[in-house]
RNA sequence: GGUCCGUUCGUCUAGGGGUUAGGACACGUCCCUUUCACGGAUGAAACACGGGUUCGAUUCCCGUACGGACUACCA
């Protein structure tokens, strides 16, 4: 532990950023921040046939928001800049011929069509082509070439690729700081490319050599690397390198069946996988974001920090700072999890109660007056999942019933409930102080007073005011609808039930 | 097909050779509340299967089943 911790988030600008990634990232901040490393972020993007445009932005802004900024790299800079890897090309290159010189590796000429008829002959036969040890003698490539040839062809403007040579019999072996060991024998790994016709490195090349260059001590990512692991190895060995610890992270699975989570599935349950709305630049189409659904960002990186690790306790709310003393690799599950949404909620549910009252009602209720709208914002804060509804519940409250539940009807109005809700319509104007004790106090009375009970009444004195059989407590409600608009309600509401 | 990884309540998970297998979400019931929600209490609910090792296995080992990832000049 004498070299300092440095990790690395390190997307690809394809479009948003999944959740899942977003994950991947809160762990590699989770470690940093725990051993006081850095925490990098690097923009993969040598695939320039997949390029998006904003999505590189789309992903700091989502880091933002979730307060999971990186200490280096886009956004911040840092000694190894730059930190896109379309402006590092140049570099890749140099690794590649160091391999070439070495033995390590080779050009290779075989077109991507040439490629492709090979494999599907294979596939016809049902079995899988590998460009490996076996198969590279027969195909096109330098090795069997003298320099001088090699120099002609490349010369000439043929494309080429380089690929790893990958030796036959061999054993690679590491230990995932999640899985224990894991081992693979080279007979079942491809001779990889390494360099692709266009200059560019391919996703392995570029992320051992920047991981290494930017002296990353931990690679945390997610499961879909492990089987691309041993070849990295392969390529630390072959460079000389030490190679990084690595973990690989459990997979966020479909909340329905099984499978990787994908947006598909969110849009079938109807909730979101990216943290903020995307629209895609090509298509037009509009995804849902996290933040735009209402939730908040404590509550995001709490539930996914609890997606595929627990710390142990029965703790289970956790601040970000919390999360960082008690954060640890080893308390990482092996098993993919599944996004459940309810889960989602409750985390949210959670953390809205600990909202602060006046910004709530500023944020969420400005065109009302400041003690109006916490009043409100009181009234309904138990009762909702996301804020915005806290809109929603003030205009259905404010606006007058259109409609009075049946069930409730059916069952309460009688006489009794009529003429106790026409004593009080008679005699609450006489009420002084209309605040909700006291008008609790005056309805007790004036029932009594009546010989009525009040239990005979209150459902549908409720009914009769909101159009609803249940809601937020009736006194207080009372109080925020101000004696005009009571009395008013409760005229209309004895006007509509007398005719029936 | 091949390689690799995985498997505890419906879901997220704790635990680990001898436990009444614990918690959370969701669900049911009750209490609180003259309603509902919140809150509290409580209930139902799990060690994939088969062999071994062992006095004893859910826990260790091996198989099987099931699931997943990967198998591109994508990351």
């Amino acid at each position: 532990m004498s070299k300092n911790l440095r990790v690395r988030f390190a997307p690809s600008p394809t479009g948003a950023l999944h959740i899942g990634g977003v994950r991947t990232a809160l762990y590699n901040y989770l470690l940093a921040h725990k051993l006081g490393g850095t925490f990098i972020l690097r923009i993969e993007d040598t695939d320039q046939t997949r390029f998006v445009e904003g999505a590189e932005n789309y992903i700091l802004d989502s880091l933002k928001w979730l307060g999971i900024m990186p200490d280096e790299g886009i956004g911040v800079g840092g000694p190894h800049a730059p930190y896109r890897q379309s402006e590092r090309k140049e570099l890749y290159k140099v690794y590649a011929d160091e391999l070439i010189n070495s033995g390590k590796a080779y050009y290779a000429f075989d077109t991507s069509e040439e490629l492709d008829a090979i494999r599907a002959v294979y596939e016809s036969k049902g079995s899988a082509f590998q460009y490996n040890a076996l198969t590279r003698v027969k195909l096109n490539n330098s090795l069997f070439m003298s320099a001088q040839q090699v120099h002609e062809i490349i010369a000439s403007g043929t494309p080429y690729v380089i690929r790893l040579k990958v030796p036959a019999k061999a054993e690679i072996r590491f230990q995932d700081s999640i899985r224990d060991w894991v081992h693979v024998h080279t007979s079942s790994i491809d001779d990889k490319v390494l360099m692709k016709s266009d200059g560019m490195p391919t996703y392995h090349l570029a992320n051992v050599v920047d991981d290494h260059i930017m002296e990353i001590t931990h690679v945390i990512r997610g499961e879909e690397w492990l089987p691309s692991a041993p070849l990295h190895i392969l390529l630390y060995q072959a460079f000389g390198w030490q190679p990084p610890q690595f973990a690989h992270l459990p997979l966020l699975l479909k909340p329905e069946g099984n499978g990787k989570l994908s947006k598909r599935d969110a849009d079938l349950g109807g909730f979101p996988v990216f943290p903020l709305e995307w629209k895609d630049p090509q298509t037009g189409t509009v995804s849902k974001g996290f933040k735009q659904e209402g939730y908040l960002p404590a509550a995001m990186i709490n539930f996914l920090a609890f997606l595929g690790w627990n710390p142990g306790t029965e703790q289970e709310l956790f601040s970000l700072d919390e999360l960082i003393s008690a954060f640890s690799l080893d308390r990482i599950n092996k098993a993919g999890a599944k996004f459940d949404v309810n889960k989602a909620k409750w985390f949210n549910e959670q953390y809205l109660k600990l909202q602060d009252v006046a910004s709530l009602a500023t944020q969420y209720l400005p065109d009302l007056p400041k003690k109006e709208a916490e009043s409100f914002v009181h009234l309904f804060l138990d009762r909702i999942t996301f804020p915005q509804e806290l809109g929603e519940k003030v205009k259905e409250f404010t606006e007058l019933p259109t409609n009075y539940e049946e069930a409730v009807v059916q069952n309460k109005w009688n006489e009794e409930s009529q003429k106790g809700l026409q004593v009080l319509y008679d005699t609450l104007p006489m009420l002084e102080l209309w605040e909700a004790d006291s008008i609790k106090q005056f309805i007790q009375v004036k029932l009594e007073e009546a010989g009525i009970k009040m239990g005979k009444v209150m459902q549908m004195l409720r009914v009769a005011l909101s159009g609803n059989g249940a809601g937020p407590d009736l006194m207080i409600s009372m109080e925020l609808w101000g004696e005009e608009q009571v009395l008013n309600r409760l005229k209309n509401a004895l006007e509509t039930f007398s005719k029936r």
